[in-house]
DNA sequence: CTGGATCCGGTACGATACTG
DNA sequence: CAGTATCGTACCGGATCCAG
């Protein structure tokens, strides 16, 4: 019933992925997607996240385009990111991905439990 | 028209997508979606996987509830992979990302040579 | 055939200090 | 405020060798 529809991963298709669903990107949309924000704002909303993995996290999202870096002069100087059209048709994937973890966050974690318990049985 | 529903990414639903959108399990998850596969299989589907990462990834997806081994006592031992019914229902997500990835990977190319060439004028 | 064990180099990440 | 620079660490994937 599943379609037999093609499910290609090359290369470009794996790098995309990668930048856009590593450890803090869906953070960083979440918020972005909410309201515009300036760096300290973000850094403060994603409580662990360092300012180091945050900048790299901005700079790749920014190079995709799917997130805006404006810089306002004034003094000292502000910075507001902001979601770009591209960036928001990024969420309705995302969110039926996130969807579909919920629902089966579950069952995952007994399938876990299971896998655990036999492997501790074969290994005491 | 986007909904303004939430896009939580709290630590399990991000260990999860560590787990099952790794740099191997999609292509994995994708020949066993078209049939059971052995072990050798798997790796020669997938050229440039090496046999340490591609047991690590079998594992992982194993422990994680999307696809089964099973182990046939035979000379020499023979093992067979397949999806799980959870498993199959991991398709879907994935094509809906792998979909959106597909039609936007034009302007995100656009948008990396425009990022590039700025960061180039910036510091020649 | 199906992996486990080991070594190893690259890279991502965290912590800290410093700057325009 | 919004980063850059530097350092040390942890982990990951690749390569190779070995075993049931």
């Amino acid at each position: 019933m599943d379609t037999d529809d093609e499910l290609r991963i090359d290369a470009p298709h794996r790098e995309l992925l990668d930048q856009i669903l590593d450890k803090w990107s869906l953070s960083v949309l979440n918020e972005l997607c909410e309201r515009p924000c300036r760096f300290n704002e973000l850094r403060r909303a994603i409580s662990q996240v360092t300012q180091k993995s945050l900048t790299a996290t901005l700079r790749r999202l920014e190079r995709n385009g799917v997130i805006e870096r404006e810089v306002v002069s004034t003094r000292p100087v502000a910075v507001m990111y902001r979601i770009t059209p591209l960036g928001k048709t990024l969420r309705h994937p995302v969110d039926v991905l996130l969807a579909w973890a919920s629902q089966n966050m579950p069952v995952i974690e007994r399938a876990r439990e299971d896998f655990d318990r036999r492997e501790e049985e074969a290994h005491p």
